[in-house]
DNA sequence: TAGTGGTCTAGACCACATA
DNA sequence: ATGTGGTCTAGACCACTAC
């Protein structure tokens, strides 16, 4: 066959099998799925791998067209949907950087509460309080959620968040012993901010989705008066399982909401 | 001048032109938008003026391309984008579809609740009961939610729907009463399938996003009594506006949902 | 076999940010 | 002036579906 001047997809295909094959030695299966995706693979090991940090920007999309082999517009595709994932933000003229919960913007981007007149657009809540944050051994249920053993040690937090002085969510949380060695209430009174900002900084570890599950509930005596309400107040349960990258979950968390002048808002399309 | 065999940015600022000039005829800002912006709006009106309707497929990309006088890439681009959106649906091979809520897959699209044993997936309610369809004159706040005034014609529909006999989620809708003249409670009873399906067949109404805020409240007397708990039981309040083409509202669905055996279910990323 | 959407490339120019 | 992401085109081939 002789070497036209154009024909892309075989130059393609090469790139596909040398990607395909760089999968299989990981011990993966070398299923077949389109080169962006398996770029997307290949920049999601550079995520994780700390290569680039939170906030930092990633190579320039020539750059890692040359790096991986293939054309800009394939790097391009992979990216888009890194960004469509909220792991990457891109920014015109400047480049494309890592997602960290640590930036003004999307700060408390899991957080759903809103107050009830919207005139204070989302923004987090003022007043943090932590109860405490003890060492314990997992349970079976929160062993279940985090993937870990019953027995296994892990941290429990438990904090209050006020709004205008009137404390509105109670959370308790669970975290992996592992990963978040050396983490104490103080280090956490201390930081201001995101909790998954400090989570990113202090820790390495980056939580990118998260699942919720939610009910409406009564309060038990403690937590009634943690929340300045009767047990008789109906309040918001919100059960998070917070996933790093792999879908590795990395924290579970059970908050309380108050709902008398905030809400639970949800876009759905 | 001369015409360069290949000067695709010319030829694109000319079709950019000429879209921005039908949009200005329209009455619309001219403001600049990318090309695939203009189509991707171009291709919204023919969806909205009903030229292709819920469950048919669009022309292809090619024929669109022709017609619009623009690259396939550009057209591509615009439906990614409605696809993304949920408003049409791609099938590799067979072409691009409207979406609709009739269809077996995506059923229920915006009914978040679920029940606890996720064994049986995200199937619809096993039972349906109208208790009411009323005409009614619009209060203020419901009003306010449909973009309507104050004493407009309005229909308001009670239902509830059980899960294996047991009622779970009670809903108080209002819909605008022009795009919805004809709906009585014998239509709705009669119909087997998600109400929004009904919506698009018999009134050419399709519910493309909504917004939800949700609350933990208590039931009055008669909501208690509809769903067999007592009034001290929690329930989630959930608060949905379900809006057409251009952001119009045409649907304010008040629900109370019991959590006992089901709870709702959010991702977030 | 033909038509559809899906992938990939190459190259050009635009819009934005920075120096 | 340079480099970044953003847009647009043209053309090729792949994967799936239907006839």
């Amino acid at each position: 066959m002789a070497s036209n001047p154009a024909h892309p997809y075989t130059t393609n295909a090469q790139s596909q099998l040398a990607a395909g094959d760089a999968l299989g030695a990981l011990g993966l299966t070398p299923a077949f799925s389109p080169l962006y995706q398996q770029i997307k693979g290949l920049i999601l090991q550079s995520l994780q791998s700390g290569e680039w940090k939170p906030g930092e920007s990633i190579p320039s999309e020539m750059d890692l067209a040359a790096r991986f082999r293939v054309s800009q517009g394939t790097v391009r595709k992979a990216i888009d949907e890194l960004s469509a994932e909220n792991l990457v933000v891109r920014r015109q003229g400047k480049g494309t950087f890592v997602a960290t919960h640590a930036e003004q913007q999307v700060q408390y981007r899991f957080l759903k509460l809103q107050p009830d007149n919207g005139d204070t657009q989302s923004e987090g809540p003022a007043e943090r309080t932590i109860i405490d944050c003890k060492r314990l051994r997992a349970s079976a249920d929160i062993a279940r959620a985090l993937s870990l053993r019953s027995g296994d040690p892990v941290l429990q937090v438990r904090r209050v968040l006020a709004y205008a002085g009137v404390p509105t969510i109670l959370e308790e949380l669970w975290l992996p012993g592992a990963p978040f060695k050396g983490l104490t209430a103080e280090r956490l009174s201390n930081y201001n901010g995101p909790m998954y900002a400090l989570f990113e900084t202090e820790f390495g570890v980056r939580m990118v989705r998260a699942d919720e599950n939610i009910r409406a509930v009564n309060p038990d005596s403690e937590q009634a008066e943690l929340l300045n309400v009767p047990i008789t107040a109906p309040l918001l349960s919100v059960e998070r399982v917070a996933y790093t990258y792999n879908d590795t979950p990395m924290e579970l968390r059970r908050g309380l909401y108050r709902t008398d002048t905030h809400h639970y808002r949800n876009a759905l399309s």
